[in-house]
DNA sequence: CGTGCGGTTGATCCGAGTCAAGCCAAGTGG
DNA sequence: CCACTTGGCTTGACTCGGATCAACCGCACG
């Protein structure tokens, strides 16, 4: 909807090393791999740092990195020749983003935050998994994960309502961050971006905050944090679109 | 939405042997597998018929086969506790259904027209295709694939109009029949069926169909198929629905 | 100061959902 | 053979929720 500030992507090589220290190499999709193995594997990866609103990959084009998230908040997107946008994921820290095995990005993939990344060419990422098939079992553990979950989230674009949707979401960033009943939540997404991930515009997603405001089921501190006030208001209002953002 | 014929499935391990011929074995995961390994694979497979509404598996129960599709086709569907249906995939001749390494059921699968499949027992599949990396990477490919197509149709069912949607489900029944302008394309799903696939109600697809009839874009010749007279008209009312089904 | 940007609020519109009636072809049973 | 039902589909009248268009608010920044 909005071309973001793009900048180049600050790509260092000098920041490899760290890798091998890397925090997120005992999670997500590395879990269940060998130290050694690791060691390999980082030693070929290097850290990208993405500043807000910068894009890893722009749909249709060339694509020649994957990674993992070491901290931040990435969005996949996919946009009409109208202009009409729409989030197909979020990237959180430990997710892995880009396409194995191809190098053609299907969607766009764009920092909301300042993002830190493990990144690897996908060249060799792809040789790597070839010879080590534990890698390409995580990959495919984590590719079947977010096919369940886009298939989920495709439930949820095409039943539920728009109070549904941003209660659920409102829930969802909830349980990511951690955060229990009367604890400030940061949404990390402009009202904009709700509305591109939710399927909604931005009106109606701000009039549906409010509503859940009047109803005394949310505070809204300031514009990029909330605090639930009734879980129990906030579950009814999302449904069982709940279960389906899970 | 509605409790269909629900038979045990057919399961007749007689049929085992002719699964080594299976035509299926050819296409889809299968294709880049040596043939001494499809043998090894396919003497632990079974043949499978299911009829029409009969279901393979429910959502959120157990799960215990993984397969191909031969003949026929199946949906894959979600439902929520209100009786809202969705459609979240179709699968057509090739396309290998079931989860791999896990016994959980994420969605429901049935069969839409009579069926055959070529199955395997979920533990044995996983165990082979652990000890065949090729085959886990032929899933790998498969599973990244369903998700792009899972992402496009997101974008569908979250940004498009209800022309948009049957115009665009109509180009993709013709495109997967290979049927050109003027020869008749089986749908073969009911209204309610395509409506639950493109997040619609029955009434509305009925109408955007009169519609695209009236305005001679489509004959009708009955309930079951369609034959596209303007193809470019059809390709306009889709908009850029259309690639997204692709 | 203005100016711009993100967000909210209000008025109105429009398209898809809902509810209800009717159509037609395929059974079904007297 | 014909009345009656049944199920899938179409059509019409109406409703309603979210989109659209537009005004306005508040704050950051020059």
């Amino acid at each position: 909807m909005y071309i973001e500030t793009a900048g180049t992507t600050k790509f260092d090589r000098k920041l490899a090393a760290p890798c091998l220290k890397c925090p997120t190499r005992r999670h997500s999709i590395y879990a269940a791999l060998s130290g050694d193995m690791l060691d390999d594997l980082f030693r070929r990866g290097h850290c990208l740092a993405l500043g807000r609103g910068e894009t890893l990959m722009w749909e249709g084009e060339e694509a020649l990195l994957v990674g993992t998230v070491r901290s931040g908040l990435l969005k996949i997107t996919s946009m009409m020749s109208d202009g009409r946008e729409q989030i197909l994921g979020l990237a959180f820290p430990g997710d892995f983003v880009g396409r194995p095995f191809s190098r053609q990005a299907t969607s766009s993939i764009t920092a909301l935050t300042d993002t830190t990344m493990c990144v690897f060419r996908g060249n060799v990422f792809d040789a790597f998994a070839g010879n080590h098939p534990e890698l390409q079992h995580a990959v495919l553990l984590h590719a079947l994960d977010e096919l369940d979950r886009a298939r989920r989230w495709m439930m949820l674009l095409a039943r539920t309502s728009a109070r549904e949707r941003v209660a659920s979401f409102l829930i969802e960033m909830a349980d990511r961050a951690g955060a229990g009943d009367g604890e400030p939540v940061d949404i990390m997404l402009s009202r904009q971006q709700m509305a591109d991930f939710l399927g909604l515009t931005i009106e109606t997603v701000s009039r549906r905050l409010t509503a859940l405001r009047q109803a005394r089921v949310v505070r809204l501190p300031d514009l990029r944090s909330f605090i639930i006030l009734s879980r129990a208001a906030l579950r009814d209002a999302a449904g069982d679109a709940l279960s389906l953002a899970a």
